[in-house]
DNA sequence: ATGAAAGCGCTAACAC
DNA sequence: GTGTTAGCGCTTTCAT
């Protein structure tokens, strides 16, 4: 089927087809009259603005590359869903990538974004990240680039973030305040700002309320229920005392409130558990278990309105932009009476 | 910053332009010598392929649009994460939108994709669609389209979908191998097929194991924690006797487990709980949370594989496949000793 | 207020 | 095996 184009709406009016591009595109030198009868036949034909040829032209595609390492991660996919919400309203769409947090798919998308010529780039790095060739360019084509949640410390981006170090102070506060002394700390052992933040602040809570730090309540592994469980077993089985778990993530969380019932061991009352991320199902297990909230759809939506600052300010070099946002305490059953 | 086309490297090796585009693209009439030459110069250079420049040229983008009510709802998001994931490895690209439940959004997404001139659309469609002028053009322009989960029933469309009457009988046949029989049914009022089929299942189930099919055991309302709740609620306030609930979502079920408890009404000795679509906190509360899983991700890479099929025949009109995924029983402790 | 004309960076048909 | 040429459908500058 033949597409119709401009210069089809223009030849049924006997005017010339850049008349018609203005007319389309609302330019104040055309008269009402012409507007209204190119609008008309543009409807009446059924014609689609060409956006590619428009791109092409213009250098702009309306188009935000967006790269995560896991669509799957409820995490990632509600900050996704603020950023296309948001943008959606902008008239921006999204292109999507997931890295699986491997740097080499990081780079893949990000060499395609740059060939498909979005107008800039948003991103959460991998776990594998620490330098980036592959943003660096982004920004040497004056790309606009944001990152959110992971950043890369030392490259001057504009980011959102949740203060990790005061989600940690936050939650270890927390259990200090319920009367909580021996706080172990389950943490993971990959090198990422955002985890070893979190477990600062848990550091800081106990100096500043005059406990002592004991490496001993340290405890690192690969993130997962069975890191909860397995943390919990071995405390119980080499008989080290502890009266509180705070884990950098619900689900570590949850695999250590479970092995508790398992050794029948009261929560809260001998041990109180608080994990973090405010994942889905803290409110529904039993006892409800505490967390951390991270505001995640807040984050795509702050992202996506510092980003469209960023690209209305395309040209002048401004000190990059870091907004902040704060973790939430949610207290529930592990670690009280909520 | 002055980007490099095809023709600068062109001129850096004395050869015509044209050539130079072949060598990129492996034109099997290219001499190995001039294609290194030209590799070699093109990422000296630091050249990157225009696709935009490519697409207007060509009419093919490889990039797919991709539109769910909302990303925040992990169903989708599973489904999303399966696309792009196929998609990605036979490099196409995923261009996302929300339609937020509404007809408006959703006809506006479809513009939006019309436009970019997207290779293909991949839909779930919203609650409201009953019709589809919006789909109709896209088969108009003989646009490759694909239903997932939710399709449009009198439209010929390839889908991808479970089978969700028989995700109702499984549930149902589930609850009377268990030995419950009165089974109280919580489901939606919206119209939504996915949800009629899995209340045939239901029905069918009961009918097949000789039990009567009560209209008085049938609840609607708005699927939530609040409807499942209420609804044990009002059965108690009543009583009502019943035996066992099968509801259409997992939250709903949730609510009802929670309300069950509160009436210190046992599970699964008393009442048997059965969900649907097994959410992540199902394997975590207590009692674990039976349910019927619906294979998100490999819904969406079954979607992302039929769909290249698609783009392969483009032009030969075939009859739609419509790939139907099986339902799979996840018993758990609400249902019995599991 | 409108028209003419150039060109964005590629692909692909046609020539030699 | 390589060069020439003609667009794809727009935006945008320069005329008038």
């Amino acid at each position: 089927m033949k597409r119709v184009t401009i210069e089809d709406i223009a030849a049924k009016l006997n005017i010339s087809f850049s008349t018609v591009a203005r007319a389309l595109n609302d330019h104040p030198a055309i008269s009402e009259a012409t507007k209204n009868a190119v609008k008309e036949t543009a409807t009446r034909l059924g014609y689609r603005q060409n956006k590619v040829a428009a791109s092409l032209r213009s250098g702009r595609t309306h188009i935000i590359g967006v790269i995560v390492p896991n669509l799957q991660l409820s995490f990632f996919s509600a900050v996704v869903h603020g950023i296309e919400r948001i943008m959606n309203e902008n008239d921006y769409n999204i292109l999507l990538y997931q890295s699986n947090e491997a740097l080499v798919q990081e780079a893949r998308g990000i060499d395609t974004f740059l060939q498909s010529r979005v107008d800039g780039i948003i991103a959460s790095v991998t776990q594998e990240t620490r330098e980036m060739p592959h943003y660096a360019e982004i920004r040497k084509r004056g790309i606009p680039l944001l990152f959110f949640d992971r950043a890369i410390a030392n490259l001057e981006v504009p980011s959102v973030v949740i203060d990790d170090f005061k989600g940690g102070y936050l939650a270890t506060q927390h259990l200090v305040d319920q009367g909580y002394r021996r706080i172990v700390h389950i943490n993971t052992e990959q090198n990422l700002a955002i985890f070893s933040a979190r477990e600062e602040g848990y550091k800081a809570a106990l100096i500043a309320n005059g406990l002592a730090v004991d490496a001993s309540l340290i405890v690192r592994g690969p993130l997962s229920l069975a890191l909860g469980e397995a943390t919990v077993d071995r405390f119980v089985a080499q008989q080290i005392p502890f009266d509180a778990i705070f884990a950098v993530e619900d689900f570590t969380a949850m695999g250590a409130l479970q092995a508790l019932k398992k050794h029948k061991i009261k929560v809260p009352s001998a041990v109180g558990v608080i994990g973090f991320a405010n994942e889905a199902f803290g409110s529904l297990v039993t006892p409800t278990l505490s967390s951390v909230d991270q505001q995640t759809v807040r984050m795509g939506e702050e992202s996506a309105k510092l980003f469209l600052k960023l690209l209305q300010q395309k040209g002048k070099v401004m000190p990059p932009e870091k907004i902040v946002l704060e973790p939430m305490l949610v207290p529930r059953a592990s670690s009280g009476n909520f």
